[in-house]
DNA sequence: TTGCTCCTCACGTCACGTGAGGTGGC
DNA sequence: TTGCTCCTCACGTCACGTGAGGTGGC
């Protein structure tokens, strides 16, 4: 096609507006790329102007796809100046192993966003301070003994590093955190504290060890509003409702947070769930 | 857990470095959110110090999503500073769309990439100047009659339009470009001129008009070095193969870069493939 | 000639990163 | 006291974006 080329001209050249266009950009990119030296006009006329070949195009594509992938321009440049057969097929090899990585991180990004919505729709059609009974999932719980001040800390810092390690695995960061109640201690006393602290993981960790899993079934529910210091009397009605209906109740009282600091602000505006497992007698 | 974080004072908060040491990233972005209203410390001591809770994780968790799904640090401000239930809803909801987006993207990108893989890697063991021959699948082919002058140029733009046209539907941009050269042309002349120019396209939308599918097939092949300008003889040597060979000759010869600017310098190191599809008489 | 496009500075911006120099808690 | 961490400027950087002011081709 060099012909093509010698014969027209200029015809069969791009000026830098035309050329922004075609490659979806500004003129001010492609005089940064100029400028950089990472992608040159294959001409230029004596009045300066700038004049890209339809061949520039692809190597165009393959910068803004290299950009895509998160790699500096620097790099970028790097490879193209030494540039050959062999170096080109181990960077594809590279980038299509990067975009692998890429998806599975924005598969669990979605799956993050499917929990926090499920949960922030059933916080919006929640009637609050009244107990009903619901089936639950089985559920994945980091748990951590609370000994007293400093446990949040701590199991922020394990869950954390939990998730450092595992993230490779698809999980994405902070997950809900969520404090268990003892239910000997709901009948006495006005204020409760946490037996447990723990952070609730995607399922497909579960083979990790230290993971306690929370069983499947019934659970008498009660939508707390109004935060945390009015909490004991909603765990005081949910206790008096278990008790009187004849079930069989769990021995432990589940806290989540279910309206939190992603939707609203204060923790006095935070709206609690607290769940306990209910089972027919005999 | 309101009483936790009075009673432990400074036990149960992180400081500026612990709790980038959880977020994995640097001091300086705490500072510069902190800076920017978008995540300050939810306690700051008398001199100074920053406090941060391990609620405030998820906080910064959301950030970090929605900064990955390329949303300006202003807009989530934006959306922080009015947050609700239902515009937190929305807010996901939109997400996960872009996410669904993104996912599709990526797998055009890697599309893409194992075109260039698999014909750079035939390229690099390639024998050029022999004729071989070698069965071809059917391909999507956007067709420009080539007129002389510029149409290399109507070409690019026609092609570049019907990419923007059809990227939604998972193209991605500069697919490799090709010409043909009609078979009658080869035993006279020195230098062959294309009848047709094409941008070769992937399956997903050979539905649209326009598109010539070219078939699968056996086809005789020669790989040609150095370039454009010598390109004649190549084309000859091919033309007496076929026609010695007893097969029936197809009407046009097709021509493509297979090592071109991303991975070599200057059209004199390119190296072209010439094909042309062959059937057994009778 | 008019209007559109081209050019080169120069400076702005976005999201931090990088020391510089000084203070503060176990 | 030593060493580590905290703080606040101030300036740098990366990949452009945005006019400002002037020239050039159909």
């Amino acid at each position: 096609m060099a012909e093509v080329q010698k014969n027209g001209k200029h015809q069969d050249y791009f000026t830098t507006g035309e050329f922004a266009k075609l490659c979806g950009v500004k003129k001010q990119t492609l005089f940064h790329y100029d400028e950089i030296g990472i992608l040159s006009p294959e001409m230029t006329g004596d009045n300066g102007y700038r004049y890209y070949s339809y061949k520039q195009l692809e190597v165009f594509s393959v910068i803004s796809m290299l950009k895509e992938l998160d790699m500096p321009l620097k790099d970028i440049k790097k490879y193209l100046d030494g540039r050959s057969p062999e170096a080109f097929i181990e960077l594809l090899g590279n980038q299509s192993r990067a975009i692998d990585r890429k998806i599975a991180e924005l598969k669990a990004l979605k799956e993050y966003i499917k929990m926090k919505l499920d949960v922030t729709k059933e916080a919006v059609s929640a009637e609050s301070e009244t107990v009903f009974i619901q089936e639950q999932p089985e559920e994945y719980l980091i748990m951590s003994e609370y000994s007293g001040s400093g446990s949040a800390r701590d199991l922020a810092a394990a869950s954390a590093e939990n998730r450092s390690y595992y993230s490779s695995l698809g999980m994405y960061s902070a997950d809900s955190i969520g404090g268990i109640i003892p239910a000997s201690e709901i009948p006495e006393g006005e204020i409760y504290s946490y037996s447990h602290l723990y952070t609730r993981v995607s399922g497909r960790i579960k083979k990790a060890a230290d993971i306690y899993v929370k069983p499947a079934g019934k659970y008498a529910v009660i939508y707390h509003r109004n935060g945390y210091s009015t909490a004991s009397e909603s765990y005081r009605t949910l206790f008096e409702f278990v008790k009187k209906s004849g079930f069989v109740m769990g021995d432990y009282f589940y806290e989540d947070d279910i309206l939190d600091e992603l939707s609203m602000k204060g923790y006095e505006n935070y709206m609690i769930k607290i769940s306990v497992k209910i089972e027919s007698p005999n």
